[in-house]
DNA sequence: AGCTAAGCGAGACGGTACGTCCAGTCTTTCG
DNA sequence: CGAAAGACTGGACGTACCGTCTCGCTTAGCT
């Protein structure tokens, strides 16, 4: 019944927001400016979200949307090309410096906001549920070992690659994706 | 000839502070109040930390001084009972929602700030130093297969744990120590 | 032809206007929080009053027209006998703090806003004239001198008032009216 | 001890307060702008004045303590030319708009916050002194009526001056100021 | 009876200022 | 020179209101 939100400067301010992001990373972000930028009012975008922080929320929710779950079929070295994919996948998002900054910030931000931390929450259980799909199919074709704790193995996958992005600051290439999912499967067939 | 500096205030200001960040996290740090509360001037924080972040960072490898390496001896078991005894550590170190508040802290800070970046390094290679060294035994004496890459391993092992710490926010007990070791190793041996 | 404007409304508005200005004030005065309280649309408010301060004009012009000019007859004393019913009345209905508070909010819209200052002032004018027409009284009767300048006269008394109200914060009783009149007529007669 | 507080700022912002206030009035005068436009920071600002409000009671305290008791002799006449040159004062001070603006705001002010009353009630408290001695030194001389009520006189004088001021919007120029003592003090001898 | 212009509730929106918070630096006086 | 005290710069944050706008719905009164 009242004037309904424009749909649009949602879009245009998550554009401009992921775009700034990407550019400048957490800091950089300033929401005057941003507002300023997309031609908007500062409270316009303070209605959609009641936090900058909400709002890279957001913005991460909408780059992690695009991903897919690979499916090549149920033998064995399938199972770990699908796996090898997802992992690539990871590694190429979350290489680049930025993005490695804005994870970072991100784990922060759950941490601190319980109200953030259900969003993100949501956000990595999406991921996490690919990569099940493709595991929980290996084990029923038996691919892998029925007395596989799919958690597990998704744990030390995600984790190592989380685990270079933010604690060591290793290199993420495709020979490392392949290494780990090599090694992580070794005793799991 | 000149007044020298007052080392007492070096532990005070540290204790303080680490108390501070272990009770309200990174944020809840605030510098000005830090020094009203020790009873020191801000510039006397600043003489010796240049930054807020370099303090956080001494506050740590305040904690990290505290794990030691284990050392069982060479027998296969007892390379997996020394590393379940790492990671038990890791985890019991690190499953406390405020500690797990700043090593997010953390870890964003490394990524916004180059100096800080390798502080944290030399940190995180103190203790991965350690698990290298008992990998290392375990592939020396045979319990271990030789073509091992030790970094992977490492990377499954703390990945893991530092993914749950961070990303979901999983629970940290030593039974998942336990596990995430055999399953970790399953294909090593 | 067109769906006719809920009087009704006109009513409730005011009402709840002038209870909120008594109570808290012109800041205190929130067109959002009237409507909400009125339950009213914010628009309704608006297509009636086009701004807050002419609101707030018509909720003092309402107050206003309460007063009403006394009219004792021709004797020398009636005269300075109504001058201090006015004047009284004054006092009684501005010495209340809302009410010296809202006056000073006035005073300063007038100031402010053109159009404010027009409606306010045909709302002191019709208040002079009744005071005018007294003066007029005695002045034709003789009770007072025919020289006079009712204009001066006027300002003293009103001013002494509005003085008090606005300036010196002093306190208005019915004392203070009828020694005002009696000094200010002192050279009159 | 500690690192004094600049006041040579206190002088710049005031001065550049003034000039905005008179230039533009009360709403004109924008903290941050200010701030800036002094080359200052705005919590230097507000570490001195915690309200814009408070900011331009400390401008106009300013203003007043410009004006003096002019004291001509003891003769009735000059009674009447001390109280003329006063009110004469007054009305060159008060006439011209911004500065009818500000005293409005200032009296909104006032009545809307006690800390700032008692600010701006020092402040008229000393210019009425300066009326008080003139008319004290004229009822001592025997130039006016020894029973005469200064308060009540005071009140017409400045109270008509304000009301033009601040009610009615008339001129307020020397004739008028002349015309008005006249006819105050026709009963007063 | 139906069309239509206006009223209405709801709430989004632009715009503008406010006052607050912190990090890090600078300045002063004292020991 | 170190330390205490606290002023200062600089920049962002989130909040508060005003007055305007845009919906979809409702209601006279003219055709």
């Amino acid at each position: 019944m009242a004037r309904p939100r424009n749909t649009e400067s949602d879009g245009l301010i998550l554009a401009a927001a992921a775009d700034t992001l990407l550019r400048s990373g957490y800091d950089g972000l300033v929401v005057d400016e941003l507002a300023r930028t997309v031609g908007v009012a500062k409270t316009t975008v303070y209605r959609r979200w009641p936090t900058k922080n909400h709002l890279v929320v957001s913005v991460i929710a909408g780059w992690q949307a695009d991903a897919d779950v690979p499916d090549s079929g149920d033998a064995a070295d399938d199972v770990v090309d699908d796996l090898t994919a997802i992992v690539t996948g990871m590694c190429r998002a979350l290489d680049p410096a930025p993005m490695r900054r804005l994870v970072a910030e991100l784990a922060a931000a759950r941490l601190r906001d319980d109200d953030i931390a259900s969003s993100i929450d949501a956000l990595w259980a999406e991921r996490r549920a690919a990569t099940a799909t493709v595991l929980a199919r290996g084990m029923a074709s038996g691919a892998l070992r029925a007395d596989l704790d799919p958690e597990l193995v998704m744990d030390q996958l995600a984790g190592a690659v989380y685990y270079r992005v933010l604690i060591t600051g290793a290199v993420l290439d495709q020979d490392y994706a392949r290494a780990l999912v090599r090694t992580a499967l070794a005793g799991a067939r």
